[in-house]
DNA sequence: TTAACGATGAGC
DNA sequence: CTCATCGTTAAG
């Protein structure tokens, strides 16, 4: 009932732990955004961390900090967006205590609230709308000014969401041929049955 | 000041 | 596979 789901945000404790384990326990979870039409947003089916100073994939790697990426060092339960490629904007979940500089992308939901608002959002099928890092923020309408913003706020936060039905599994990251390292860690996650994964 | 590039998506 | 499209980054 979607009335109740603001009473069943996670709390902070959720997000203070490393990326990779908040990175697993995000899959199942709502995504949801306050709207002034009502609630928007699904589950969460893929997801990846992004472990920090030691993590050559990651915006913080080597303690790396900037303009862009200093939502990176906030306290675990806040949101990084950035903007990349000159068009899109993605969606990471901070994690783990102030200054180590962890987070997860998310980077696909199943649409599950406010569907209509959502295929307005973006012109285009339901099974295109959210599978995507930046197909989903498209979708939610989630742009720089969500940077920093709190998941324990009720401008955007995450809820309990459902039991996941399947299998879990873990794979390489997408889209980071320039790390070296760490290129090749199972910090993909997604949930194996999900006609909503990232193409 | 500048040049190269990117945690993507759409189209072919 | 190609390319759109431009803010961010690090080098100079």
């Amino acid at each position: 009932m979607i009335s109740s789901l603001e009473s069943e945000r996670l709390d902070k404790g959720f997000y203070m732990k490393d990326a990779v384990s908040v990175a697993k326990n995000l899959l199942g979870k709502y995504l949801i955004k306050n709207t002034d039409k009502g609630f928007i947003g699904g589950m969460i089916v893929e997801t990846e961390a992004y472990m920090g100073p030691q993590d050559d994939a990651a915006h913080s790697y080597n303690l790396r900090k900037t303009k862009r990426n200093e939502a990176m060092y906030e306290e675990g339960g806040a949101a990084y967006v950035y903007f990349i490629y000159g068009m899109h904007y993605c969606l990471n979940i901070v994690t783990n205590k102030r200054d180590i500089p962890q987070a997860v992308l998310i980077r696909a939901i199943e649409p599950r609230f406010g569907i209509d608002i959502m295929l307005k959002n973006r012109n285009t099928d339901l099974i295109n709308l959210t599978n995507g890092p930046a197909k989903l923020c498209g979708a939610l309408n989630i742009d720089l000014s969500y940077n920093k913003v709190s998941l324990l706020s009720d401008r955007l936060f995450i809820t309990q969401g459902e039991e996941i039905k399947g299998d879990v599994t873990s794979t390489k990251r997408i889209n980071i041929e320039y790390a070296k390292g760490y290129k090749d860690k199972p910090w993909r996650f997604i949930v194996k049955n999900s006609k909503f994964l990232s193409k």
